[in-house]
RNA sequence: GGGAGCAUAGCUCAGCUGGUUUAGAGCAUCUGCCUUACAAGCAGAGGGUCCGCGGUUCGAACCCGUGUGCUCCCA
């Protein structure tokens, strides 16, 4: 006896137990075509939420589908390292002990973090399991496995040999809460309420001249070092080449001229602090200016500052005014909206700051990955996204790839007292290296860099070294895998990790990593805001999962996700995909029914009918499904199953084939829709996955199993056979319409009289029509039946006689509403068809359509006013 | 400031190469049904200035221009 509903959790925890055993997930090269997809790694300290569940059912969608395709499918799982976000789980756990990092060592603090990520670095992959997916887990990878992180650091010595790293002073983005430098890529600008000071700089030759700028920083005067003005600026051209006095501190600082200054912003003349921002450097490197860090690594005051000194710059920022404004040299403060940097990881405010790190040009080696993109050499779906990756590229700034962190990969730079290093694996070829530049030194003397590199330095090998493509060249499996199928990933990773795997791909495997690139939306909440955990707009999946089944959250997550577009994710769309899961599980039960009840073949025509419909029927959606597959269009092709499944297959399919209360099924017709059941479910596996196997082995005791059943090729489906299909579909609704509109109740049977020239047609399916309508009888005639419900549909004529009194106005006033439209239907056709220019100019076909669209109007109409006629 | 994208039913979205489109789904709404698989359901219905304006074309939701509004990216 099945139960009354589908119970999800039950069927989930069994099939993925069961797939595994089997070994369904784990690919080994062989002669099939492979299907490769790497996940891309979550974060070792993450937990899955919404994005993750988009983007691995679409993943598992394609490798399931690929496997029922007859690929060789692999998908690698793994996490990267996430250096910041860890190191940040990592000191808040010490400090929970009551240990500070400051006061343990490196080797002792990486212990710690080890133990951490030993503990809670796999929660991530665990959930997968709950949705379904279906990872080849002997692959698990970790951007700190031992040999991936020697290839790490050969990449990192190979650029660095190739002229591609250097090491520079540069402005960098500071991140004070992590205290380490970040790239460009990890600052996220938000617009502020902020307020714009106005303040007074006196001339230093004239106690009665001032100068005002405006600033949103005041704490920065402090490290003012000019004053800049456009030189065509007439307000201050005499003051050129004079000096001003920073206020409290009274630095003397030179009154400059550049064209950077717009005239028309603020007061047009730039305070120019060369340590704290990014434009202002650039002018000090121009003029040569003096440059006053007033700022230490964790954001407070500096003794150069000469006041304030330990306090945050921030309240500094609130403390300085009242102060300014005593001396007299506050003028005005305005309200002003900025934008403002803050740290990905840390929600810092990101402060500009001057600083030696490591580098990546990226002049020479995006270019062949701008290329791949652009010629389509790798295809992104959807297209759109090559424009923004075309702009990142053409105007690619050089990447910042050191990190004052100590979990994750160690730069091989090691330094010689006298301040010389070298770049190498160990400390013994740090040692040789600087014996053969003739550097001074004992190996103990020499110092490894304390910096780590970007986590996105190391997952940019990601689609190679999980097959070990660098660490063991041209190993079998590289070979077998590489370059993969598809990445799935959002587009706000695109610059971060996209583009830099194709340059990784190009150098050192001298091929594209992936072939296609599918970019998902991002899943924001019913009112369209981004899920964050601060907006605690994020739902908990697991227990999504449990109630609604892992199934359903799939669909649900899917069926209005197209490629690149956001999703407004709503609980009803779960509601929905539940609501399907029992539809299924009932038309289970159904079938169910008629296993005992099988009797020898029947006399009725109507039967084949029905089979022969639905067949077509599933092979036209089978080559739909293709398409559209193919085309990455993921939730049309689920919203085709759906369709298929709930309307063709359980509204009318099962309808039609239905036997009578406790009647016998025909043998023919039970296998026959076992058999149809079958691949239905198999067409809809790869998107839900647990129902699907359940239903399969449910239906029939068997050996085998959905999950690695392969696919046959779809027959061509016969068009007179759909639209006869179509046609019934029709009839039947328009019948049942009438009976609404006429009040004539479900119970209460009809008579049922045809008027068409296709009498055969109608006689064949005649006892469907009549279950379908409840007709106690179907008559044909020739004329039209008194005292009747009329019913146009197509060229024919139905007429229902019934015990219910008929409304006459009403009918007539529905005939008249349907002659209308169809008469400025065929006004609409005979004006294109009057056009002698459309004659002329469009196709043969399309002519003959509207000729067509034409006729039918005519018949319609002549059907509608006869039986206007005959009320 | 520079660039990109979007605007279609109350909501979320399809609509591919301009012609079976006086525009389709799903959800929501309304009407009638507890019909022996399913009320988390069945049967049916209503609902649209395809953002405004202009143009190209025999023909525009679709192409072009322009305005408006929203979103995103970059600075």
């Amino acid at each position: 006896m099945l139960s009354k509903n589908f119970i999800h959790g039950e069927a989930e925890a069994l099939w993925y137990d069961h797939w595994l055993k089997k070994g369904y997930f784990s690919s080994k090269p062989d002669n099939r075509e492979a299907y490769t997809v790497v996940i891309p790694p979550p974060n070792v300290t993450g937990v899955l939420h919404m994005g993750h569940c988009l983007n691995n059912t679409i993943q598992d969608i394609l490798v399931r589908r690929a496997r029922m395709q007859g690929k060789n499918a692999c998908w690698v799982p793994g996490t990267d390292h996430a250096s910041i976000a860890t190191e940040a789980k990592v000191v808040a756990m010490l400090r929970e002990r009551g240990i500070a990092k400051s006061s343990i060592s490196r080797d002792e603090f990486l212990k710690y973090a080890w133990e951490w990520k030993e503990k809670y670095g796999g929660i991530i992959l665990q959930q997968l399991k709950k949705m379904g997916c279906g990872l080849d887990w002997d692959r698990t990878s970790f951007t700190m496995d031992p040999d991936y992180s020697r290839s790490v650091l050969q990449v990192f010595i190979d650029l660095y040999k190739k002229g591609y790293i250097y090491r520079g002073k540069r402005m960098i983005n500071w991140d004070v809460r992590a205290k380490t430098a970040l790239s460009d890529e990890e600052v996220i600008y938000k617009e502020v309420q902020s307020k714009l000071y106005h303040v007074q700089y006196k001339i230093d030759d004239d106690s009665n001249t001032y100068i005002t700028i405006a600033t949103v920083r005041p704490e920065t005067i402090l490290g003012d070092t000019a004053i800049c003005v456009n030189p065509q600026d007439e307000r201050y051209k005499h003051l050129h080449g004079k000096y001003a006095i920073v206020p409290l501190i009274g630095r003397r600082i030179p009154i400059i001229a550049d064209d950077y200054v717009t005239m028309d912003f603020g007061t047009g003349a730039l305070k120019v602090t060369p340590a704290h921002d990014m434009n202002d450097y650039q002018l000090g490197q121009k003029y040569k200016l003096e440059i006053v860090d007033t700022m230490n690594d964790d954001g407070t005051m500096s003794e150069a500052a000469q006041l304030f000194i330990g306090e945050d710059r921030l309240d500094v920022r609130k403390k300085i005014v009242p102060q300014l404004e005593a001396a007299g040299h506050l003028v005005k403060t305005e309200d002003y909206t900025n934008q403002v940097g803050f740290s990905e990881r840390t929600d810092a405010v990101v402060e500009p700051r001057l600083s030696l790190q490591w580098w990546v040009s990226m002049k020479n080696i995006s270019v062949p990955a701008l290329e791949a993109v652009m010629n389509e050499g790798i295809h992104f779906h959807p297209a759109k996204f090559k424009n923004l990756y075309r702009h990142w590229m053409e105007n690619i700034k050089d990447w910042c790839i050191s990190r004052q962190l100590w979990w994750g990969h160690r730069i091989p730079a090691w330094y010689a007292p006298d301040g010389s290093f070298v770049v190498a694996i160990s400390r013994e070829e740090a040692f040789e290296q600087f014996k053969s530049d003739h550097v001074k030194v004992s190996i103990e003397e020499i110092r490894q860099d304390d910096d780590c590199l970007d986590t996105w330095f190391s997952s940019w090998l990601w689609p190679f070294e999980v097959f070990k493509g660098l660490s063991n060249p041209g190993n079998a499996a590289v070979k077998y895998y590489y370059p993969t199928s598809t990445l799935v990933t959002a587009p706000e990773i695109i610059f971060f990790w996209v583009a830099r795997m194709i340059m990784a791909g190009y150098e050192y495997m001298d091929e594209k990593p992936f072939k296609d690139v599918y970019f998902t939306g991002i899943v924001r909440d019913k009112l369209g805001r981004k899920m964050s955990k601060s907006l605690g707009n994020s739902p908990d999946l697991l227990a999504l999962i449990d109630q609604y089944g892992a199934d359903a959250v799939r669909f649900g997550i899917m069926i209005a996700s197209p490629a690149g577009n956001d999703i407004l994710f709503d609980e009803s769309a779960l509601e929905q995909g539940r609501n399907f899961n029992n539809k299924i599980w009932n038309a289970l039960k159904l079938v169910k029914m008629w296993e005992g009840r099988q009797a020898q073949a029947t006399e009725d025509t109507a039967y084949n009918f029905v089979l022969t419909w639905f067949e077509n029927r599933l092979n036209q959606v089978k080559a739909e499904v293709n398409e559209l597959m193919t085309q990455f269009r993921l939730s049309e092709a689920l919203k085709t199953l759906y369709s298929l499944i709930w309307d063709d297959f359980c509204s009318w399919y099962l309808e039609w084939v239905k036997p009578g209360f406790e009647q016998p099924i025909d043998a023919v017709v039970y296998e026959k829709t076992v058999q149809y059941f079958e691949e239905l479910v198999q067409l809809l596996h790869p998107f839900m996955p647990f129902i699907t196997e359940e239903i399969y082995h449910q239906l029939k005791e068997r050996t085998d199993d959905l999950c690695v059943k392969q696919y046959s090729k779809p027959a061509d489906a016969d068009a007179l056979v759909l639209s006869e299909g179509q046609l019934l579909k029709q009839v039947i609704s328009a019948l049942r319409d009438a009976r609404n509109k006429n009040q004539v109740k479900p119970k209460d049977s009809i008579q049922l009289h045809i008027q068409t020239t296709n009498k055969a047609g109608y006689e064949a399916i005649e006892n469907i029509l009549a279950k379908q309508v409840n007709a106690a009888s179907v008559q044909y005639t020739a004329d039209a039946v008194a005292n009747s419900i009329v019913v146009a549909v197509e060229k024919d004529r139905f007429f229902i006689e019934s015990e219910k009194q008929i409304d006459a106005d009403a009918l007539k006033t529905e005939l008249l509403k349907d002659l209308e439209y169809q008469q400025k239907f065929l006004e609409s056709v005979a004006k294109k068809l009057g056009n002698e220019r459309f004659v002329q100019n469009a196709k043969p076909e399309v002519v003959e359509l509207e000729r067509k669209k034409q006729a039918d109007a005519l018949a319609r109409i002549k059907t509608i006013e006869e039986s206007l006629q005959h009320l």
